[in-house]
DNA sequence: AATAGCTAATGGTCTGACCATCGGCAAATA
DNA sequence: TATTTGCCGATGGTCAGACCATTAGCTATT
């Protein structure tokens, strides 16, 4: 004997739903019947149907518009709503997120090298370029500088990477931009930051894996050392 | 002007709850007021208050329990979901995942031949002997050989790059057990198998970060091999 | 002392209703 | 004719009440 299964009706439709978005028979940008009809459809309660739609919702899958419908979200929305709960992060996932993008950028990098076209190269000297013009500018240099990074992650032409990295960079995102937001230090570390930003663009042009990794490690650990501290401490 | 704030309220409850845990006024454990009573204080109907609960039962907050009530979960696994829901969308990419999960399991080991306490490797020692027993039994030794991984990610002592690992091993798992299911090769690959694990465990033994680095990335591609065949025709 | 049965509490689900908002259409207006 | 205004239906958001299945804890029987 074994423990029945206890299915619920909610977590069924969710099941449904996300497989059709999956397999792509919901494509971004698609509207869904309305709850009624689904209602039909599935043949539940609004009221079950209506907490599935919500827990789609907050997962970032869908979006309801009121006197609209409820539309497939695009995968960008998912990330702004991850970070509503960034702030639940205790110091050693903290910690613990820093390392693994220190990895996951790393092997990016390295693995990168080896599989940038030309235009990858091209957009990542575009948005070095972009920091350059933006030292004076906090904002633009951050954007610029998170692009390069995103650009070198897309680079290893590896989807699963370049959402990884994308996704644990949004949860860092808010200590990075508080660690660098130091009056005192931002300009010092502008220059420098763009200086080890040069060195990786240079490996990587040189197509020199082993290089590229060690440059982007270097210059993770050079940037986000206070960060670390402020972890710990 | 500016555009006005549209409030939902289910989205001020979750606010308000989530706050909560923050603040650790209520602690993994507790049990929230039933839900009719929380319609009192909040002052809200029921379909708006389970919503509210329905979402933060999905982002691993809370958990329900039909005639007990409704508790606060003592894992806080809030992230690692989230970075499952994240990529989960485009799992498509067998090749991608692969790769995702030779550069975990490689940087896992790296990290673990620091980090493992005596109990780690213990541990390993006894997948290991599992292994060694399950050469007739292919079932067996596939859970055994999972474990052994699994618990080289756990010495990390990494929750997120743990969860990572689970989750693209998750979805490996049926390639891998398929790929090893073929009669002939099964009992010469288990046994290759196993000296490779022999391997990566004496590497952590010696605490010797490069050499399990390196032992790892072998044995996957040696075992993996025709996996990516497979995957690439 | 142990067990079977009962009761109240609770989460899970369904239904029907009302409201605020949005899109589109038609009438009114310039 | 081109633009604005007002209306109407559709839709998501919310609420209230009811019923069900399950659980814990108590009670009475054995």
């Amino acid at each position: 004997m074994r423990p029945v299964q206890r299915t619920s009706v909610s977590d069924a439709i969710i099941a449904q739903i996300t497989d059709l978005i999956e397999r792509n028979v919901l494509k971004p940008g698609d509207r869904l019947p309305p709850e009624r009809e689904l209602c039909k459809r599935f043949q539940v309660g609004r009221s079950s149907l209506r907490e599935a739609l919500r827990s789609l919702s907050m997962m970032g899958l869908l979006e309801g518009r009121v006197g609209e419908g409820t539309f497939v979200c695009d995968k960008g929305q998912y990330v702004e709503r991850a970070l509503q709960w960034g702030f639940l992060l205790d110091r050693k996932k903290l910690q613990d997120l820093s390392e693994t993008r220190m990895m996951l950028e790393s092997q990016n990098a390295y693995l990168a090298a080896a599989r940038a076209t030309p235009a990858d190269l091209a957009a990542m000297a575009d948005a070095l370029a972009g920091m350059a013009e933006g030292l004076a500018d906090a904002g633009r240099f951050l954007a610029s500088d998170l692009q390069f990074h995103l650009l070198i992650a897309r680079a290893t032409h590896n989807s699963i990477l370049y959402s990884l990295l994308e996704t644990t960079r949004s949860y860092l995102q808010e200590w990075i931009k508080e660690s660098l937001a130091e009056p005192s230090l931002a300009e010092h570390r502008a220059e420098l930051s763009l200086a080890e930003h040069r060195q990786i663009l240079a490996a990587l042009q040189r197509r020199d894996a082993e290089a590229a990794r060690q440059a982007m490690a270097a210059h993770i650990r050079s940037s986000s050392g206070d960060l670390a501290e402020k972890v710990r401490g």
